[in-house]
DNA sequence: TGTACATCAGTGAACGCGCGTTCACTGATGTAC
DNA sequence: TGTACATCAGTGAACGCGCGTTCACTGATGTAC
């Protein structure tokens, strides 16, 4: 009790290295066979600890879960969804595509965890908040820029917060279908995938592909 | 064995009627707590039968799920999909609305069924495959109503295959958030969803709403 | 039509597997003096 | 700096809960003659 003084304190730091390689084991684990498909001890094998080890950093899969998502955010904060410098108003093509663009790389980036929580959410209504949380700022921002084109006299197909939702849903599932989802015969770089989603959301289906 | 008699089979007819009881219970109680959620006894209990009853019928939950949806997809071989004339050419903001239409309505009615394949599918490479099944039909038709229109000059925003794949992921996750999640502030009526899908699909956020 | 036997849907308590969680133990790191 | 003791991360075998699945039994329906 009187200590205080652990200098950098090699205990702590092994302490820290396991839990962040149980976290990463997660990681490349999910991302192979889906975490609701993950076991405990998949985990632990994957991250070459014992069973017992687990349960000195989290108390559960879903914790585990929790931890990942934080650091996710906390990377995020001070990337993609608030760094940057934007156009706030969707009747400029390039805000739209910019838009798409901090999505789409977002997800890629993310793309493990995001998959986890929607599957999380589906047997844990504490993940169905988060997963609603986790979306919902995006989908206000859209709202709110689609108002300020609709101030500058674009009308829109519905009122803005279901365009935003269409919006947010048709890149989302767009997103899973690409990256998710077992290959389909074609493949499609980044670029591509941005330009058809910022084409079809500012024209529709008469989009003339190229917007910037 | 010389038998064969069998009237009308009172037996039979039993069997036949627990049978359809355990699946409407399961459609009820997969509603409720979702597909992953649902224990063999929820579904016993919700049909009012004994434990053991289940596997007279169905040897486990995955062939109930196939049953349920052999069911679905014999309903509606004689309905939405198939039946009805409309233009194949998505030029015409008709076509579009009318399959937009036959999408909602066909989800809206078996918004059950469909929510739980896409569970299954998440721990089950079968049912992924299902999944598969079941949609490709509706985007490839998607996709040659697109060719179509661009043989009548609409200029695309990227590739068939791919604008075929925006509209579908964007009219699925549309209703998966409106129809499955739990209660947004605001309620929407099925033309209301229907009329915002089609301007959108049509014309991206510059879509003029009302299209027919 | 009646009797004896066979078949089958349905029952629910018991069984057993899979997996999350615990716990007695180890060895290394940290603390007291 | 050295010694004795305390703490803590990590280990992996064992435990036990939940739930899918089985099975001996019941009673009703069907069949044979």
């Amino acid at each position: 009790m009187t200590g205080q003084k652990t200098p950098a304190g090699t205990r702590k730091e092994q302490a820290a290295r396991t839990q962040t390689d149980l976290k990463s084991a997660a990681r490349r684990v999910f991302a192979r066979r889906g975490y609701l498909n993950t076991k405990i001890t998949d985990i632990t094998r994957e991250a070459g600890r014992a069973t017992g080890s687990f349960y000195t950093h989290f108390p559960d899969k879903e914790s585990l879960l929790e931890a990942m998502l934080a650091d996710m955010l906390a990377g995020a904060d001070e990337q993609v969804l608030t760094s940057g410098t934007h156009s706030p108003d969707f009747s400029d093509p390039d805000a739209v595509r910019w838009h798409v663009d901090a999505f789409w790389r977002f997800f890629s980036e993310h793309r493990t965890e995001l998959v986890a929580v929607q599957q999380a959410a589906l047997i844990d209504p504490r993940f169905a908040e988060h997963l609603k949380e986790l979306y919902a700022p995006d989908v206000d921002e859209i709202r709110d820029h689609l108002s300020h084109a609709e101030r500058a006299g674009v009308r829109l197909p519905a009122d803005a917060q279901l365009v935003a939702t269409m919006i947010s849903s048709l890149m989302l599932q767009f997103a899973m279908v690409w990256l998710v989802g077992p290959d389909l015969g074609r493949r499609l770089d980044d670029e591509e995938a941005v330009d058809a989603l910022t084409g079809f959301i500012l024209y529709g289906l008469h989009g003339s592909g190229r917007t910037g």
